[in-house]
DNA sequence: ATGTGC
């Protein structure tokens, strides 16, 4: 017996030499050359079985480690094509964002799928797809804002009584905004969610709890916003008459906790597939039912009610500032993942930059610092897996805003529509954005509008350029 | 989107 003999039954890498040693072993025993070989081939088909010991069991075990490797590779194979799924507002969505759902659609684990019209792209997923898989769960499928949100309350205020310098002093007073800014230890307030045992069950989690406390009520940077506006319904609803009312709108995430969170998990799925395709990595899944797919669950969950905690206390801070109970409230989060039943299965359903619009459902759908944003509900479109669009959806990168956007345009454009800017950057210019009118436009089979918000006064982060 | 990583 010589390494040919072993390397012609297939035999590679380590299990070479072990397979060499129990052959050795056997013809020492007197076994002939031809029973070893059958002998080498049964442990082949079934190492399981020589597990236990005896003079294969090494080999056995080296086998089913390199079977397992092998397993996970082709567990991690592309489809050759995309599964098919439904666009919204085909003619407002640039190539790229299509090409990105493509990949994401040939993903071995991925079941259904729709775009929304307000689709571009983002980092793994585009913003505006909405993915269902099969016991997995994607944390690039969510996005790094785990849980970004929106929240409105309605005033018992007339629009008219709330002045726009007033506005202001209140919007720079209770809102926090910026890349890791925390609010001042006396002006912390403290909220159910942070007093969750969850904080304790993982590690990760309880590193994140001090930076999540002193964090809890801010709004961050990017594209997040408080804004007061007027909101008008046409008829009554959310327990509302008919008419005008002042409203607060916000936008806002789970900061540096659900960016931490994200990022951590995203690259325990990366490394779990090392043979993924290149154009998937960033769409790497963890198992719901594996160790680790439980852990993101339950963290992104966690990010998900944080989220919804830093709303609460931002429209908490303004209404008890006005000395007032805000009234109705809607909220959603467009930036998370569901149990969904899609076609009779359990699916996970993630909606990244999406908004759940199962019927009935009220959602927000901002449109930009400077356009309209509706009260929607929901109509239960079973191929959009009951989602729509989650805002007007970028028109222009934030470089190409920056290059191509001329600022005395932007102060137009807000001058004309009446607004009130703090903060805010050229990449945010609502040119930045698609016409809100043409999305809503592309989605009346996904959801029915209920009332429209007008901004008038918007606080958002100082961007790279000031408008 | 986040205060990170280039």
């Amino acid at each position: 017996m010589n390494g040919k003999h072993i390397s012609k039954l297939g035999f590679e890498k380590k299990a070479i030499k072990l397979a060499l040693d129990a052959a050795h072993t056997r013809e020492d025993a007197g076994v002939s050359s031809a029973e070893i070989l059958q002998e080498l081939q049964a442990v082949q088909a079934d190492p399981a079985a020589y597990l236990r010991g005896g003079v294969y069991a090494d080999l056995a075990a080296e086998l089913s480690t390199q079977q397992g490797v092998k397993r996970a590779q082709q567990a991690a194979d592309l489809r050759p094509s995309a599964l098919p799924y439904r666009v919204w507002g085909e003619d407002l969505i640039d190539p790229g964002a299509h090409a990105q759902m493509d990949v994401a659609m040939r993903l071995p684990v991925s079941r259904a799928g729709a775009l929304m019209p307000d689709a571009h792209v983002g980092y793994g997923l585009p913003i505006g797809g909405v993915l269902a898989t099969e016991n997995a769960v994607i944390p690039y499928g969510v996005g790094v804002d785990i849980g970004c949100s929106m929240m409105l309350s309605v005033l018992p205020v007339h629009p008219d009584e709330l002045g726009t310098d007033e506005a202001k002093t209140l919007l720079m007073k209770h809102t926090r905004f910026g890349a890791g800014v925390a609010f001042e230890k006396r002006d912390r307030l403290d909220h159910a969610v942070l007093h969750e045992d969850t904080w304790k069950e993982q590690p990760l989690l309880k590193h994140l709890h001090p930076k999540a406390t002193e964090q809890i009520g801010t709004s961050g940077s990017g594209n997040h916003f408080v804004e007061f506006g007027t909101l008008t319904l046409h008829q009554p609803d959310l327990d509302l008459e008919a008419g005008t009312y002042l409203a607060v709108l916000s936008h806002s995430g789970s900061r540096g906790f659900g960016a931490q969170v994200a990022g951590h998990f995203t690259a325990l799925a990366q490394k779990r597939w090392p043979t993924l395709d290149r154009a998937a990595q960033k769409l790497a899944w963890l198992p719901l039912d594996s160790h680790e797919g439980q852990a993101y669950w339950q963290a992104m969950n966690l990010a998900g009610r944080y989220a919804l905690a830093n709303h609460d206390l931002i429209h908490r801070r303004l209404a008890r500032a006005l000395n007032v109970t805000p009234g109705a409230q809607v909220s959603n989060s467009h930036n998370l993942a569901w149990k969904q039943r899609v076609n009779g299965e359990e699916l996970i359903v993630h909606r990244k930059g999406a908004t759940p619009a199962e019927a009935g459902r009220l959602g927000l759908i901002p449109g930009s610092m400077a356009d309209p944003g509706y009260v929607v509900r929901g109509r239960g479109n079973a191929q959009a897996l009951d989602s729509a669009s989650h805002g007007a959806g970028r028109q222009l990168g934030r470089k190409a805003a920056a290059n191509t956007l001329a600022k005395k345009d932007v102060q137009a454009y807000l001058k004309d529509k009446g607004i009130t800017l703090i903060g805010g950057g050229i990449d945010e210019a609502p040119q930045a954005y698609k016409r809100i009118q043409d999305v809503m436009a592309r989605q009346d089979d996904l959801i029915d509008i209920v009332a429209e918000f007008r901004p008038r006064v918007v606080r958002m982060d100082t961007g790279s350029e000031d408008v």
